[in-house]
DNA sequence: GCATTCCAGCTTGCATGGAAGATAGCGCTC
DNA sequence: GAGCGCTATCTTCCATGCAAGCTGGAATGC
């Protein structure tokens, strides 16, 4: 039985106020679990018992199934009494669920970085400019997975200059739920350099204070980012993914 | 909680359909806990012990351990390894959070509700007046605990209309955690008529079908409300509630 | 051959005990 | 008296045991 494994800072907190946190079987089990359904190592549809996946992690029983009480929580799984442990698949009502959130969420944000006072939204714009510089390059490299990694880290750093602990967690969790269709249309998408535009709109409507500006330009950005994907998965016939 | 279930991998389809679920003891348990918490049978920032608890529900350790697991991701209590289960206090910054949060969220709900077919939207916009109306009588009689529970059934039915789960779980958790601080506000409140006109005017823009002036009216609503509330909660010095 | 019954083996739900960490209070030293 | 260290006790964390529910398939009756 293999024991004391190194661990890492526990990601998705949003209280910092403890600056150092103990790691606990759960929290392993918890990371390992979700890292598992980001990667499809578990895939959607998948049923595994508390059993199994505790002797994966070496572990018992009891830490898995706090692990997996959790990841309920987050909608990543469902827990079948007496059945195991179900990979939650996701159907284009889902995906559709999730960008409105996105585009309620985001917006929202968006509009309160614009509002903050002027050396905040100058810090905040030079971040997203940033962000978005990297996917210009990566675009001209037609480098899809840099720009996918850029693309994610504008949106993450927009969310997170609104310093809204209770937003970060919506966008945190939403994103878990859409990580893998994500993935796979990264390749089927179209728009990229629309987008870039689209984000320098936003960083521009900041820098300017313009909430109004700023809540419609982030809210055009995801609506067409959903038009587009929407009918992609639609075509495809994607029922679950 | 209600979650559009994924159709199972398996296509046995003589999965029985009963809403029926039998009660576990973890679910007693975090039902227990959420209402002690609800109605303040748990103060914030009182300390208890799973013993203690699991005691008073007469059960043993375990299913409290995981009821108090899922009421953490749920932010209404913190476990701290070693010290016991904290009741979460409300500062005013996290009211702050949450009516940004429901501002964002509802707005797009009611958004969506207005981009509705024809039928929809009326069936919607007369659940709302009716809401609406008990808002009125009970203002009439100066009932205001009544018109407390008709003004959150409103906004529970516009979320409800938009049909998206993931917003009706968001727009939950945050009531919970600031259901202590609504009761705590209503005998202040002042604009009780003022809510009354607004309600009026977020179903009058369904019904005319008209997404964006739905949107407006909603945000405007809320804004209000926040703006009405959060000088209230800091004249009257409370750091937490 | 077909339907029905029953049972063995799987699963989780929950209780409980041992272990380790945190804390408060006491006694000791200076 | 003040500071320090030790220990008793309280707490959660996790492993494990037992019981109960579900499922699939074998055995039985027709």
């Amino acid at each position: 039985m293999v024991r004391a494994r190194p661990k890492g800072p526990r990601e998705g907190g949003q209280q910092g106020e403890d600056g150092e946190r103990r790691t606990s079987l759960v929290d392993d089990a918890y990371a390992a679990m979700r890292a598992n359904i980001r990667d499809a190592t578990f895939a959607p549809g998948y049923q595994a018992s508390e059993q199994e996946i505790a002797l994966r992690l070496g572990m018992s029983r009891t830490p898995v199934h706090e692990a997996a009480i959790r990841l309920q929580e987050d909608g990543l799984v469902r827990v079948l009494p007496r059945k195991g442990i179900l990979i939650l698949a996701l159907a284009p009502d889902d995906v559709r669920e999730i960008y409105d959130v996105i585009i309620a969420i985001e917006g929202r944000a968006a509009e309160l970085v614009a509002a903050l006072p002027e050396a905040g939204r100058a810090a905040a714009a030079e971040d997203l400019d940033a962000h978005t510089t990297r996917m210009e390059e990566a675009y001209a490299r037609q480098d899809l997975p840099a720009w996918g990694g850029a693309d994610a880290a504008f949106h993450a750093a927009l969310i997170e200059h609104a310093r809204n602990g209770r937003m970060s967690r919506i966008v945190q969790t939403v994103n878990d739920q859409s990580h893998r269709a994500r993935m796979l249309t990264l390749n089927l998408r179209r728009g990229l350099d629309a987008s870039i535009a689209e984000h320098r709109e936003i960083a521009h409507a900041i820098r300017s204070g313009d909430p109004g500006a700023t809540l419609d330009a982030a809210r055009r950005h995801r609506l067409r980012a959903r038009d587009e994907l929407l009918p992609l998965l639609a075509s495809y016939g994607l029922k679950h993914l």
